[in-house]
DNA sequence: TAGATTGTTAATCGATTAACAATC
DNA sequence: TAGATTGTTAATCGATTAACAATC
């Protein structure tokens, strides 16, 4: 898709813009401006609107933005009108909590496998998913054309696991694996790791 | 402590510094430059040599950087040279992984307890710990004198968990409940969020 | 020493904010 | 209409990068 030069940092925030925006829809709301949806997200009012301005103009002036219409607008730009398929690598702790919840089909995302290494877990139940073999990785996720994943294996592992999955076809990855990741241009990675984001907080206690 | 005027977005990277750093280590590394931390993080080497000449001067000219000093002065800055006590809110899936999840100690981190309001939760053993009833939350973290929570509750309970917690003494919350929280200032709040992790990147898909 | 790499300055680049005409 | 709020411009603010003297 030829995207006109729109900053990282931009996109960053148009999923949190979603979000609250699907929480006031669900609160009843029909309507909202950049104020109240600054003040919701300490984020400043005109940045929201600058932000949504790259890519259209979806308010009116004097009364706002209609909430289900720019929440359709901001799915569009995300991509997640449709939704994606995913394949979660690790049935541990974190991979089994990803499978179990609940939450993601109404965001753009089905979760469709998840794989382990662990011959005592393959074959075994997650919710309604059978435990694949981390040894079909390949088959199983290029068969299937899936083009996102959800990583959570052993940090040990998971530069291998990458790899895997960047040669299955893979083109975003979501790594819950407190190690950096290096993948070719035209992969996306995000990380979480729940110690960067505590000491990120700390540095302000004392 | 006093701080300097330090960027947030600064203090934002020290911590996947660190984390790179402590692998390095692992990998038997003495020395390190920023060219090379840079090249394994995607990050420019004046970019990180800029952010540590924020706190000091902690490389050689012509060497580089002692990879256990600058580690030891990366968690001296961000307070993670003694052990943050943590409690977990909510024992489910999530709640669960994070409090059986052993990688928190190495890095700053130890969970104290956990919490939860279903009763038949309540008195189950997860890993050592014995989930406390939340009734008594302000108690056993006031009592405790807790200042770090991790928050895995449903998006509906989230933000009166959060005052809750508050009022409790916590100051940094990491909060996986996909709902912006309102906190008073001086308390600390980071989100984790996986949906809004993958919508960040089908952006750049098609 | 020669080579390498830091810490720092100045220049560049990019992001945020303030302000307001347009207009619902 | 009067009031409110958008979309956008220009100004400000802040962050990144390039470059290099200092020096290990």
């Amino acid at each position: 898709m030829a995207h006109k030069n729109i900053p990282d940092i931009v996109i960053g925030r148009l999923p949190i813009y979603l979000r609250s925006l699907q929480r006031m829809a669900q609160e009843g709301r029909q309507v909202t401006s950049s104020q109240e949806l600054g003040e919701r997200l300490g984020i400043s009012a005109a940045q929201i609107r600058k932000d949504l301005s790259q890519f259209g103009e979806f308010g009116k002036q004097g009364t706002g933005y209609n909430i289900e219409f720019l929440s359709n607008k901001i799915r569009d730009i995300l991509n997640v009108n449709r939704n994606w398929d995913v394949a979660i690598i690790g049935a541990g702790d974190i991979g089994g909590a990803l499978a179990r919840y609940n939450g993601f089909n109404q965001r753009g995302f089905t979760i469709k496998m998840i794989f382990d290494n662990n011959p005592s877990k393959i074959g075994m139940k997650i919710d309604n998913f059978t435990v694949l073999d981390i040894a079909n990785l390949k088959e199983e996720i290029a068969g299937a054309g899936v083009q996102v994943a959800m990583m959570a294996v052993p940090a040990a592992y998971a530069q291998d696991v990458a790899d895997r999955l960047v040669a299955a076809g893979i083109k975003a990855i979501l790594n819950y694996a407190p190690v950096n990741l290096n993948v070719p241009a035209g992969v996306r990675v995000q990380h979480i790791d729940p110690a960067v984001h505590l000491q990120r907080m700390t540095y302000y206690l004392d």
